[in-house]
DNA sequence: CGAAATGGCATGAAAACCCATTGAAACCCG
DNA sequence: CGGGTTTCAATGGGTTTTCATGCCATTTCG
């Protein structure tokens, strides 16, 4: 996979009063270099109190990796328990938004809560996928590193905050 | 398989006196993508007191899968016993809805009663399929994990239950 | 004729869309 | 290198469209 086609960097957004936060535009060349929708998959990350959101062409590659993992063990009924909550987490508890010609989403009002987000949005490339954080939130957990807590206070100082 | 064709997302909606209830937007885009029919096949679901549903064009795929299954047993005879019951209710226990120009379709008194629906139905985007749920028993059942049941809270309280 | 099924219309809320502004970054060119 | 200009990203606001859903009209069938 190459560099270009990974999401990295950093931003902090405002969230209006709609629920509308523009996706900084290095995410979404990203995304349109690994697919050529123009939306994101927004799901509630898996440890943090945050959001991990990626490219709907990523998702298709979670649907396969579980598919997968239910041919191996197809009759045993536990396994199908198991393949069951993978599928609902991955696809149930997950929602695709698109954004539009200025490049903004309005963030659901369920993944709103989810993640904690206020009125700012501090997305996080990480890779396959970034994050969408409440700076506050991300400033107070004691497993971010200092360097990275350095940058989201520059973001913010940035900003007047 | 692109995520265009998949299921996900989630949302509770009404089911009014006459048993009509409208199949989320979302949904409805992904089935008359993979195929043209306004319709969705309903069936009970395997493992939860749910119903499972899909396009018209996944039937035949599901008849596929249980065909590979009979191949990996043949030469056991509980096997085939098992095959004639997939096949059974594969076909025989489902039923194919239309939906209206409004996207709304009438739950068939036995679905109804199958996946034990009352008047809300939760619905559940699942890569291939999606499932339609009685919120209450979702939220009741042991085996979905937290998040998912979260979720489903949330969309209660989103119309103030 | 009455009850139930079905289709079409009306409404309110939410989402998608469009245009305008601002401020910063990229660019150009002498 | 510097000053001016252009471009683009982020954001605000208003307007149109869509969705879910209630309501009513029409049909169907016992």
């Amino acid at each position: 996979m190459a560099l270009e086609h990974l999401f990295q960097g950093s931003a902090l957004n405002a969230v209006d009063a709609k629920g509308r936060v523009s996706v900084p535009a290095f995410l979404r060349t990203v995304i349109e270099r690994r697919g050529d929708a123009k939306s994101i998959v927004l799901a509630k990350h898996d440890s943090f109190p945050a959001l991990s959101a990626y490219d709907p062409a990523h998702a298709a590659k979670l649907h396969e990796k579980i598919e997968r993992l239910l041919e191996k063990q197809e009759t045993d009924p536990a396994a199908e328990i198991e393949y069951a909550r993978r599928t609902m987490m991955a696809f149930g508890a997950t929602e695709e938004v698109p954004y539009d010609s200025s490049g903004r989403i309005i963030l659901p009002p369920m993944m709103r809560r989810k993640g904690e987000i206020g009125d700012l949005a501090l997305f996080l490339g990480v890779g396959e996928t970034f994050q969408v954080w409440n700076p506050t939130l991300f400033l107070a957990d004691a497993r971010i590193p200092e360097d990275l807590k350095d940058i989201a206070r520059f973001r913010m100082e940035e900003r007047g905050l």
